[in-house]
DNA sequence: TTGGGTCATGAATCCGGCA
DNA sequence: TTGCCGGATTCATGACCCA
């Protein structure tokens, strides 16, 4: 069955693989590379830092994680607070990201165009992560079919969370969707199976023992309740995570910051330690913060200097340190 | 901002709207129009089926769902069990429903003209709810926001259940997809708003009271909390409700059977008793049978004589009894 | 140290006021 | 009339304090 045969089309979709696209805003000349520990970061326009990793990471990422805005159409401001004089606490507010496109059609050639340099990026046994919400999800899916090819998606991943409560006349929106796809669906992917608790039915039913299915001369009967411990049922592709409290310590102040429980996950499913994780709309640093603690190796980028602060002092509590700025490297 | 420019398209996607479709097999050449209690039921194709029912139930259906094949490739089967002579339990299988299909885009096709025939039965206050599974959903969601209009998207309406678990090296899936749109988003719509218990942690810090945001001249103080007990949390977009049991009573043997939890919400937010609900993909009549039980009218659609059987076996343990047939309607 | 009670506050959505 | 802005509403949950 041809599957691709079904794509997205817009006007100016030839756009997608062009170097001059049309982004939000003018970006940065040259992109500045720095040490980290075992990681590496990148400030400069994301597009031009993967096409220039090509030459030095290609085929080395266990885990590529792309979470960029949403589609919004507005700017996004990260909020610093900060004792005053008289103790008072008082509030700031810098754009840490601008969501503006001119229409659905630049944001998917803008995304898209990233997937496919990211995607370059990745080992054979590697994946590639799109963190997005149920109103861009469908176009994403659509388009990354058409780059991976229909058989590498793998999964969609449902995040649930829990928050303040909004009247409207509809089911409130409660989830997110992580898409993840496979660079190579015939290599052994990394993966390192993790478990959730039992459902209180199973529990009550069960106690925490295994199941083991019965066949009585093919027919199935009664399963019978084995000595061993379960481990739990397998991971499942809905999640059910908190979102971060306003006033968890974890909080940076950046918009959108994701909590570091996902990322963990993710991370530790889908990659070894002394593995490389990838991440090109970093943002507050939360997946290079998970990656370090996990043991994994890390290579962020982001174009916004609240987001490289955000991301400095993050590491910095971590006890990693960006170190100075090594020469850019040139643009091919 | 020209939402609606990023569309799906595929070689022959002109069939989308003709007559003569390429479908999986051949057609009933007419529809039997078959009385139920407050209900109707069409035995035969129902892109045909949905063409009669222009003439006599255009703008009169509150919600339609359809639950179309996912896109297997496969024919699928009904089993029924009975006991043999020597108290033995014979199985016995009958082909259901054929999900065969040339490629993905004769899918979309015939899909997407079912769904543009029910949307013309909507009420303006209603809405239409299409069930699909992680890898088809987005394909549908483009398809629809092309039929509707993106901004008539409601909700994408996840159904979290537990399953067996199998060994793969992957999350595994358990999430179905239903996409809901409103007819006209200008319209009030049919709402009866439900609720969720209350978060754990909610429970342990506020009991079951409602919280109050106190604003101190714009400034945000100390919420208190109220008197008034709270409902719980509105209704979200993700739902945990069990698969039917391979044991359940409500289980007819009928291939894809959903549950009858699943119908009820859906039934019970979004129409009010009295209207009318439509289900072109009949099945084994599980929204039928919860309408039926919701005091909600219902017109039901099949063209397979298993689900035909089944559905009516399942009404008569109801005490409505499918009626005589009636005069087929000349087909137009 | 632990556990219970209290505190602080995010951000979706609606609605009313005002331009 | 329409569209923008700011106030009101409301759970969820880690932090913090104290015994």
């Amino acid at each position: 069955m041809p599957e691709s045969s079904v794509t997205l089309a817009w006007p100016g979709k030839a756009r997608l693989f062009v170097d001059d696209e049309a982004t939000p805003r003018a970006s940065p000349p040259e992109v500045a590379h720095t040490r980290c520990g075992r990681g590496l970061y990148l400030f400069g326009d994301n597009a031009r830092a993967l096409s220039e990793l090509a030459r030095t990471h290609a085929g080395r990422i266990a885990l590529a994680y792309l979470d960029p805005p949403f589609l919004t159409n507005r700017v996004h401001d990260a909020v610093t607070r900060s004792r005053g004089a008289g103790g008072k606490i008082v509030r700031a507010s810098r754009a840490a990201f601008d969501d503006r496109w001119e229409d659905r059609g630049a944001f998917l050639a803008s995304l898209g165009r990233r997937i496919a340099l990211a995607r370059e990026l990745l080992a054979p046994h590697g994946s590639l992560v799109v963190h997005v919400d149920p109103k861009t999800s469908h176009y994403v899916k659509v388009l990354m079919d058409e780059i991976f090819g229909e058989d590498c998606f793998a999964s969609e991943i449902i995040w649930r969370y829990r928050r303040w409560p909004a009247k409207t006349a509809n089911y409130q929106r409660v989830h997110d969707v992580l898409l993840r796809y496979r660079k190579d669906p015939a290599a052994r992917p990394r993966w390192n199976q993790a478990y959730e608790p039992l459902a209180a039915s199973t529990l009550a039913t069960w106690g925490t023992k295994k199941q083991n299915a019965v066949f009585d001369g093919g027919r199935r009967a009664r399963s019978s309740s084995l000595a061993t411990e379960s481990l739990g049922v397998p991971m499942g592709d809905v999640w059910e995570i908190g979102v971060l409290a306003p006033v968890s310590r974890e909080r940076t102040g950046y918009p959108s910051q994701k909590p570091e429980a996902l990322l963990s996950r993710l991370i530790e499913t889908l990659s070894d330690p002394g593995d490389l994780v990838l991440d090109p709309y970093a943002g507050s640093g939360t997946t290079l913060a998970a990656a370090a603690r996990l043991g994994r190796g890390f290579v962020g980028i982001d174009q916004s200097e609240v987001a490289r602060d955000t991301t400095r002092a993050r590491l910095a509590a971590m006890g990693l340190a960006l170190e100075a700025r090594e020469a850019p490297a040139k643009s091919a």
